[in-house]
DNA sequence: AAGTCATTTCTATATATCTAGAACAGTGGA
DNA sequence: TCCACTGTTCTAGATATATAGAAATGACTT
């Protein structure tokens, strides 16, 4: 029980990154279908620039809450569930 | 299993209040101990203005996240216990 | 080497957010 | 009534954020 100055600093990260529709959009779809690519993910949401698109991914990405893992040239995303169980299990419902 | 858009947007809602440090501060504070007004929380935070304070438990009654309860001149503040352990129980752990 | 595809970085702009001072409104007490 | 206290609203300024076009980087294909 508790939580530490880490724990908070990464749950503002982590929440501030869920905070705008995009990224949360984003979020529940790699939490749905794992193991997507940029392009992927760019093709489910409605018209987002591929520049806003990356902008948002590393948001995610610098909060933990999202893992990237380049294969080629192709980067695969997906949801951590150890930061998702922690700070927003509600993605993963 | 699966969520609604009303979810959806509440979630923004609850994620956006919670990712910023002075009021995922408030929510914390108020997961721990219930029912303080608007004075006892502003003492238990360094140097914020009444109005700033008025400002971000504004945006957190209006997630939904905190309830707000008017008793003579006093307003007492508590975390919806709901909706925390649906989007964010990582406050009441 | 040249071309194509995936993704990022640069640059700029419009909008939102955080912050607080000052003024205001409601409640209760002397 | 007058004062003190709780909390909100108004206004404004500084900073942050979201967005995208254009140019750049890196990797695979031919």
């Amino acid at each position: 029980m508790g939580e530490n100055q880490e724990d908070i600093g990464q749950a503002v990260k982590v929440y501030k990154a869920l905070g705008e529709p995009t990224r949360l959009k984003i979020a529940l779809l790699l939490a749905k279908e794992s193991n997507l690519c940029f392009t992927a993910v760019g093709e489910r949401l409605e018209s987002v620039a591929g520049s806003t698109l990356s902008h948002h991914l590393k948001q995610l990405t610098d909060s933990g809450l999202i893992d990237s893992r380049k294969n080629g040239s192709f980067i695969h995303y997906n949801v951590n569930r150890e930061i998702a169980e922690k700070f927003a299990p509600f993605l993963l419902a």
